[in-house]
DNA sequence: TCTGCCATGTAAGTTGTTACATGATTAT
DNA sequence: ATAATCATGTAACAACTTACATGGCAGA
């Protein structure tokens, strides 16, 4: 049901259409969550069948016409109590963590060059996450409640870029050490 | 496939029982992979049909018998191959964030409560990490090879935990004030 | 006696992925 | 011309979750 609330939590903030979403949780800027866009317009959906959500289309001339969606009370309502509740901890699912577990049975510049790509990958999202925190958080003590709750989030980004890259480095020193040994 | 893999890395390393991988994946010390002990069952005999592992009955007295689980080689080479594909960032889906993100449709105590639940969470699976490293990697440099490996997926449960908790103290922070000024 | 551990599974339902499909506009 | 962007979807399949099911043994 998270992703329900994901998509809830998103349009409560800034109404949108189905596009605008998927672009919102895919590539870059999704430090809280992830979808594509054929789980979002599924999602979207049901959402509005159970009349958590409503749609207003959009005559636009040049492009295709969009339905951007909003949420209702009952739909604000579900997401409060759903806060309320508590939740497990996400589970990891890491491929890259895989490969290092079973790092012994590769050849080492092979997995050197996979955290390289995963170092740069992650660099570029700071750059991104810092960006917008030089864009839109200059001066947090002036910003709205909900504008301080996503603040938070993109701190919690920040900080989760920043330590996969402290362990970059330790897991790159380690092996290139090693390597140099044989 | 990425199921498949932890699997066969969490076998590589040391052939074990379903059961015991469920322990594995499960719970605190599941570091890199979390699954429920049904996924693991149903991969399993796929992972046997596919002769990328073996199984031999163990009869036990006073217990069940049990499939202790082994890698073939086809499987190792299969986990080998899978290693050297460059495979994407892993998704983001954090409940937490998602309540953060919508935190101002909620009380303020409710989401102060949240995080101080996964606060606490978080810095008991950190001592369980810090656990680990005391026994088993207190001399990093005279580690095996796939010790070493090992290690470096502990660091890195380490450094997220750190992270997340260093995440909390600003957050709780930030909200508690809020609070009193209201 | 009741809870928890050991050990394995099935069935049904939800969620997520991959591939396919359309069609106009704008920028290179 | 060609690719990228806007905008929405369907269909088939794979992965994951939740609930159900069994049964002996050990310890409080």
């Amino acid at each position: 049901m998270a992703l329900a609330h994901a998509i809830l939590a998103a349009l409560v903030e800034a109404p949108c259409s189905g596009y605008d979403l998927a672009k919102r949780f895919n590539g870059s800027v999704d430090f809280f969550w992830s979808a594509s866009h054929q789980q979002i317009y599924r999602e979207l959906s049901k959402l509005e069948n159970q009349g958590w959500i409503s749609a207003e289309t959009i005559l636009q001339s040049g492009r295709p016409d969009k339905k951007l969606y909003k949420v209702t009370d009952l739909g604000e309502q579900e997401l409060k109590e759903w806060i309320a509740q508590p939740c497990e901890l996400a589970p990891m699912k890491e491929d890259l963590l895989v490969k290092i577990f079973a790092g012994h049975v590769a050849p080492k510049n092979v997995i050197l060059q996979e955290l390289e790509r995963h170092q740069k990958a992650h660099l570029e999202r700071l750059s991104t996450y810092k960006n917008l925190e030089q864009q839109y958080f200059q001066h947090p003590e002036n910003l709205s409640e909900s504008a301080q709750f996503q603040y938070l989030t993109l701190m919690n980004g920040i900080s989760y870029e920043q330590s996969w890259l402290a362990w970059y480095e330790q897991a790159i020193a380690l092996l290139s050490k090693t390597i140099e040994k044989i």
